[in-house]
RNA sequence: GCAGGCGUGGCGGAAUGGUAUACGCAACGGACUUAAAAUCCGUGGGGAGCAAUCUCGUGGGGGUUCAAGUCCCCCCGCCUGCACCA
């Protein structure tokens, strides 16, 4: 008899079986609740990490536990396969990014299977091949038919390193969020997904899903950014200038229309069309335009930069005092894409205004009293008053609250004929361009006489060239010899294929659907199977999603909704963002990270294995390659195996709070695993065994685990519920 | 600056307003062993006491309550997201 509880034997005879049975493939059965449970699926990197390994164990649970309860369980796994990384691998390796791909989800799928995870492998799909993206490129036709899809020249995020455009989503203190480079504005033509076009639903819908931490559903409300305001327009007045501007009004908005009688400037954003029109005329307008975008606007800058402006000799009338004019000035703080790209200046009740007009000695006319104020004795000296009060200084404002201002000033406005009361929005449009080979070519045609020709159904999929070169920096299929020449299909005369692919947040924002249907040839999925299915019971992933993913694959319902494939909204109904897997970091005497692996204790202190030299101990951090401080999962499971891997991940930290991998910890994992082993498999002593008075004791113990770890589960306290277990463990030994 | 979260033994962490520290890790003492590993038994917040017991203890200060880690107010520290958003 062995006293080790041997894992290869265990733990490879159930994987082979329920490969061999089928244990986990499902089908719509409406005998039974249906429950889908979903993790994120993998970017095809080439090996899991600790991450992933935490990400399937709590969807497994989550499905293993659902099942048991009579639920009819989908959990299944794919491959977020595009994306730049099997670019650049083409690039260091002479390989094809397909191929490089494709074996990369061969080697993480057999992964997988050491974790004996419970996943309907049937339904497997990977995001790069035809069968998946075809669907996409008529999900798109369909946008453009609805007008949910459009092209246009604007102002990109360029990623100098990446070589391509950047979704806003995707610039993190105005660096690329993968290759850090500081991120350069350029403009190009750039096609949109018009997501804006459900702002306010988004918004709303996000009132529906209290099954999503309150964290997430806050990040994406201020990612919606909605105010609500008045958009108005000045009058430009008749001074020597006022040709040079190329229009007769200024079109600015407004959150505050009841601070309106404390204007004292406007300022255009250098990118404002009338700003364009006058550095036309005017040399030193366009030399301090070249200075703010020399200057640059990303957050690093803008937050040490000086607000700085530039008097433009132009000056408007205030629509509610046709005797006031103000200056109008181009200032560097001034957004071009957010409002419409200019504003008023009110320096007595805004701290960025006030601070311009300290600087370039402008009035500032306090127009809003605090309650506890006296009008007469009130002055703006150091600071703004932001708040709300009494209106004063305001003419037919005067006296009312800020709220019933803002009202009369938007209604008076809108008589004048001047502006209306509008609601802004922070987020813009989704730019789904980019210049890369590894994604789903846009499915059109640019013909000189057509213009913009969406490729025939019948002809779909359009697939990439295979022979590319990576040769040469910029996009390979644009450098294609042959591919993307082409004819009209309208006029049949020669044309040229759109060469940009989509965001590969394009293929994650509707692969939950495909699950439902995976091998559908003709819609992408079924609406009957989709309707049983969807939407995702639970979601797990990590927090750094929040706002890309999440929100566009919210999008991305409604979308597919308004062209007619479903009849929904929301497509996860609940979601649970788990934390990182994190660890101590070790350097060498030279500054340089060892990995865990490489260095060995010895009492308090630490010694690298390959010379005994010290190692410094440092902080506790999220597993990175650069910091050398990660665990493989595979060496994990060939040690202890799947049953005290996951029973540590689970056991450690709540799910949703940074787990820290330490050695002790799987350890521990390991010895309980054997001990369960033991208990299940040695003989009772006759001697040590209880009375009937112990035997319902026990089964009282036994009951009350069952109940709090249903609980527990149901709560994701995994980590309580293994120590329900392990005090059951204890029980059942004394 | 705005928003959110967190703060409990040496460590990870438990605790519907009701015995604070479940469960585990590390530690210490013991058994088994030539020895070690593995395993098993036991101890375990601070202070006082041989002991029963007393007392102080959940970042700090105040409050509500018969009762506060938990609820309310103020403050400190750390983490995360957003940010010249008009």
């Amino acid at each position: 008899m062995q006293d080790r509880y041997n894992i290869k034997q265990a733990e490879t005879r159930w994987q082979q079986t329920w490969r061999d049975k089928g244990s986990f493939a499902v089908s719509e059965d409406t005998s039974k609740p249906k429950f889908y449970t979903l993790a994120m699926f993998p970017y095809p990197s080439g090996r899991l990490h600790m991450g992933h390994v935490r990400n399937y164990t709590l969807s497994d649970v989550i499905a293993r536990f659902k099942r048991a309860q009579g639920f009819n369980v989908l959990n299944p796994m794919g491959w977020d396969a595009f994306g730049l990384p099997a670019e650049n691998a083409a690039i260091e390796n002479k390989t094809h990014p397909a191929k490089w791909t494709h074996q990369n989800i061969a080697v993480m799928k057999a992964q997988m299977d050491m974790m004996g995870l419970a996943i309907d492998w049937d339904r497997e799909i990977a995001t790069c091949t035809p069968e998946y993206y075809r669907h996409e490129q008529k999900f798109f036709l369909d946008f453009l038919k609805a007008g949910l899809a459009y092209q246009k020249e604007s102002f990109v995020n360029w990623d100098p390193v990446e070589n391509t455009v950047l979704a806003n989503e995707q610039v993190v203190d105005g660096c690329g969020w993968r290759s850090g480079a500081p991120v350069e504005r350029r403009k190009l033509k750039q096609w949109f997904l018009k997501i804006t076009d459900f702002a306010d639903d988004l918004l709303a819908g996000i009132e529906t899903l209290p099954g999503w931490p309150e964290k997430v559903r806050i990040m994406q409300e201020n990612w919606i950014g909605k105010s609500q305001g008045l958009n108005f327009r000045f009058d430009i007045a008749d001074t020597a200038r006022k040709a040079d501007a190329a229009a007769t009004e200024i079109e600015v908005f407004t959150t505050r229309p009841d601070t309106l009688f404390g204007a004292s400037f406007v300022a255009l954003s250098p990118d404002h069309p009338i700003a364009a029109a006058l550095a036309d005329k005017h040399k030193e307008i366009a030399d301090f335009i070249a200075e703010c975008r020399r200057l640059g606007t990303s957050e690093a800058v803008l937050e040490t930069a000086e607000k700085i402006g530039f008097d433009t000799g132009v000056e408007v009338t205030h629509p509610f005092a046709a005797d006031k004019r103000l200056r109008v000035f181009i200032a560097n703080f001034v957004l071009m894409d957010y409002g419409t790209g200019a504003i008023f200046g009110c320096p007595a009740h805004d701290q960025r205004d006030f601070e311009f007009a300290k600087k370039y000695n402008l009035d500032i006319l306090p127009v809003v009293i605090p309650d506890d104020a006296d009008a007469a004795g009130f002055a703006i000296t150091d600071a703004p008053y932001t708040g709300a009060g009494k209106l004063h200084n305001s003419d037919f404002l005067n006296g009312m609250t800020s709220d019933d201002a803002k009202r009369e000033a938007i209604s008076r406005m809108e008589k004048l004929g001047k502006g209306q009361g509008t609601t802004q929005y922070r987020l813009r449009d989704w730019g789904i361009s980019r210049q890369r080979y590894w994604g789903c070519p846009v499915p059109i045609i640019h013909c000189d006489a057509c213009g913009i020709v969406p490729v025939p159904e019948k002809d779909l999929p359009v697939t990439l060239p295979e022979d590319v070169s990576f040769d040469q920096p910029g996009n390979p299929i644009a450098h294609h010899a042959t591919w993307k020449h082409t004819t009209c299909p309208a006029c049949g005369a020669k044309a040229e294929r759109e060469t940009d692919t989509f965001d590969t947040f394009f293929e994650s924002s509707w692969y939950q659907f495909r699950y439902c249907d995976p091998k559908n040839e003709k819609t992408g999925f079924d609406a009957d199977k989709v309707k049983y299915w969807a939407p995702v019971d639970q979601y797990i992933g990590g927090v750094e999603h929040a706002v890309m993913h999440l929100l566009y694959a919210r999008f991305f319902t409604r979308a597919l909704k308004k062209c007619g494939y479903l009849n929904f909204d929301e497509p996860f109904t609940a979601l649970f963002t788990q934390g990182m897997v994190t660890h101590e970091t070790y350097k060498d005497q030279n500054g340089k990270w060892l990995y865990p692996a490489d260095i060995e204790f010895s009492g308090n202190a630490v010694y690298k294995k390959s010379d005994n030299s010290p190692v410094t101990v440092g902080r506790i951090e999220k597993m990175s390659k650069s910091k050398k401080n990660t665990v493989d999962p595979v060496e994990i499971l060939e040690t202890y195996g799947a049953d005290a891997a996951r029973l540590f991940i689970l056991s450690d930290s709540p799910p949703e709070r940074d787990l820290e991998w330490t050695e002790s910890g799987i350890e521990g994992a390991w010895k309980y695993v054997n001990r369960v082993w033991r208990l299940a498999t040695q003989p009772v002593n006759p001697a040590q065994a209880g009375g009937k008075a112990d035997n319902d004791a026990m089964r009282r113990k036994i009951h009350k685990t069952i109940q709090e770890m249903t609980q527990d589960l149901d709560r994701f306290h995994f980590n309580k519920s293994v120590a329900r277990l392990r005090e059951l463990s204890n029980a059942i030994e004394d």
